[in-house]
DNA sequence: GAGTTTCAATGACCATGGGTCATTTATAAC
DNA sequence: GTTATAAATGACCCATGGTCATTGAAACTC
């Protein structure tokens, strides 16, 4: 009954280097992402991310063990780029504690995707990923902020210890301030027009610098509160 | 072919009257609060909260729009319960910011299946939840922010605004903060056991009573970065 | 370069769970 | 007792994450 589907032949390419495979795991990597720029995580299903990489949704399975851990893997790209940016910037000498406040705060607004996926990390991308991958995942992310905490211990004169801690605040902080400061889109029109919510409504950059300011203040200060 | 079902007569009580359909609704959320204390939120079906409280899964629509409705309803009443416990503890006298930040921090500690929901309130519940009840929810919180808010200015002695302002990065820092302290029980079997993550294992009450004396101090002191 | 092997790619299919609605029947109203 | 109302039900719908038997592109063999 059914006529017989015209089985697109010779559009299969097989990646079948390592080379080829990170390639195409990359392309569906772009793709996610590309999508999450247009629409909540929660619209975005496994078949359109299959569709918009120009494969068939049984291939993101050869690449990617579930959902949760393709974005988590995305993440970890953006986390990569985000310590290579901190850590070149700790390279440069000449930071006091105001403008690296200052500096964090322009760099993580200019990554609105980066603090999408790390609001989603605890809530979301860790729950359905095998504990392996998610491992490996956390040892990635505690070597670098380890390194990176070094770093900026040096650069803002810290005691011993603060900087990675400073870095593991920021991971607490960071998402829940840009969650307030900008909740999915219907939403945050409904508020504006509000006025008794009015005193919900924060500005990213703002509080951001406040609130780092006064933590590495008091970070600087009172070292005997740490480990 | 299929015996009929017993069609358990005389089991299906009404809720008629606004009173009773109150006690019904609590009686719903009562048991799906039990569900959370027992298995993570991605683990609770409709059906599986249909069954703990009695009733057919159709019935829960009949109180609850969508799922995240009923959690988000949820987190209301623990909401509420947590203003209530905070303007009684504003109105004793004899409060500084350390004693503040320390009563802060037990009274979180103390209360984990809050902290989870809160950590749920923007990532997930927000997201299916149809917007007037949105609305209404994030309402209330504010009016509380701001009652509470005036009453821990003057406790504290802090600049005018600072009170409200403190609240909201309170909602900010709380969720991040648990989630890193608290991960998901598998995992967090798992990041014990793995030396390298060991920078990653936070205690909740120490991170949270330090982060927050910094906040307050630097709260305190310059008033020029508030509105 | 014909034959053989390998395994990336596919998409029909499955299972699950959120949400719906025609039907049932407890309760109120008379 | 009869009728009207609407709370409760659960079979059903359907979207979506995930699987796997089958297909066929590329590598390998002789």
């Amino acid at each position: 009954m059914v006529i017989e589907t015209p089985k697109l032949k010779g559009k299969r390419r097989r990646a079948v280097s390592a080379d080829l495979k990170d390639r195409r795991r990359s392309e569906i990597l772009q793709a996610a992402l590309q999508l999450l720029a247009q629409q909540p995580y929660d619209a975005i299903t496994m078949s359109s991310v299959a569709t918009a990489a120009g494969v068939a949704k049984g291939t993101l399975y050869l690449y990617f063990p579930t959902r949760e851990a393709l974005f988590l893997s995305l993440l970890d790209e953006h986390y990569a780029a985000w310590f290579d940016a901190l850590d070149a910037r700790l390279r440069r000498p000449g930071l006091t504690a105001p403008g690296w406040a200052d500096w964090i705060t322009r760099e993580l607004a200019a990554r609105p995707l980066f603090l999408r996926l790390v609001a989603l990390l605890h809530g979301v991308l860790e729950q359905n990923v095998p504990l392996p991958e998610t491992l490996a995942f956390k040892r990635r992310l505690a070597q670098r902020v380890e390194r990176s905490g070094i770093a900026l211990e040096r650069a803002l004169q810290l005691p011993g210890g603060a900087g990675s801690r400073l870095l593991l605040w920021l991971q607490a902080i960071v998402p829940g301030l840009a969650q307030m400061a900008a909740p999915a889109a219907p939403l945050r029109a409904a508020v504006e027009a509000d006025a008794e919510l009015a005193g919900l409504l924060i500005d990213f950059a703002t509080e951001m610098r406040a609130l780092l300011a006064a933590v590495v203040h008091g970070l600087q200060g009172k070292t005997e509160t740490l480990s």
